[in-house]
DNA sequence: CGCCATCCATACAGTTCTGTATGGAGACGA
DNA sequence: TCGTCTCCATACAGAACTGTATGGATGGCG
């Protein structure tokens, strides 16, 4: 039936509820509220709280990695690779990827998939460098500034929805090192 | 007398805790236990939890702002104040900081806490950066790409105890574009 | 000494959340 | 049609935390 959920429909809401409230709103009764049930559903289709929460976590780190190589390939114009992704990714401010990050200060289940999450892109950004020209030594340390820079970006509450300003990018492009 | 505790107390080891345990551990019971006595103590001191969540932000927000100041003051070498300040806030993982930023991301009171920091650190190295004949336009921009970069740092688990790496400084240094 | 203020213990009621146990309703195949 | 499997409701016990009410202990001070 249409009307019957799937742990992926509990999984879902609960990144919609992990962004819009926080981890500590990652709760089997509130949750359940929300979804118009009870928590037997929730404790039919998860053991406990402990393996939902991996559920959420695993399909995080999904969605976290597919939008990184999903923006890129959808490139529009004739910028330089490393110029659409910081322009993309100084853009909009990221509830999820706050919220999962505030839920890995002091939770190790978190802290994992955040740190597997960061490797990626870290490397991602490094290449993106080397391919540019930049030696593999200093590429290493700027992408590991530029993607410091963008976690502080996302996590500061300044982030306006626009365009991020010109001057913005001009100067990371500047401090990363490359022509364009 | 001296087994006799003050708000003081309560608040230090509410700054101890968060850095320990993680917002979600700055409850009455827990830390009732911990310092020894009933909750009859706390609600002496506090009318309410979030009487006791304020007295706590507030001063974080003294000893957020007291080390930007007393680490420069205390300065040693004759390396720039630019390098001097990278250097050390690059060299140790602040706990406390990750902790009330995680508090930040779904609380307004933590968030008002953390933006107040924020504003006055931003403004002391664009000062920083001006000093060092960095024109003021560019200064404000690139003062705001190193914070953003240093919490990004502050919040990875990579950050190890020791020294920061030299080419990371180095890096810092000339991507703020200032000699020395 | 007696009084008062400070600080804390204890007990109580109430809320929220967890996890389990049990059973019921609906779809679906043999 | 009769199980059977899937999904969910309900009820229960228990834990953790909040806030209040009340009284006890201690020390200073008149």
């Amino acid at each position: 039936m249409a009307d019957q959920l799937s742990a992926q429909d509990w999984v879902d809401q609960g990144l919609r509820t992990l962004a819009r409230d926080g981890f500590t709103a990652l709760k089997a009764d509130p949750l359940a509220k929300v979804m118009g049930v009870s928590r037997g559903s929730f404790y039919w289709h998860f053991a406990d709280i402990a393996a939902y929460h991996a559920a959420v976590l695993a399909r995080w780190r999904e969605v976290a990695l597919d939008n990184i190589i999903a923006d890129m390939e959808q490139a529009p114009p004739q910028d330089t690779p490393l110029r659409r992704l910081l322009r993309r990714v100084f853009a909009a401010r990221p509830a999820l990827e706050v919220a999962v990050r505030s839920w890995a200060a002091h939770d190790a289940a978190a802290r994992r998939a955040v740190q597997a999450v960061d490797r990626r892109r870290l490397s991602y950004v490094a290449d993106l460098l080397i391919a540019a020209g930049v030696p593999a030594a200093a590429a290493q340390t700027r992408a590991q500034v530029l993607y410091w820079a963008f976690l502080g970006f996302a996590l500061s509450e300044k982030a306006a929805p626009g365009e991020p300003p010109a001057a913005l990018i001009d100067e990371l492009v500047r401090m990363a090192g490359v022509r364009g």
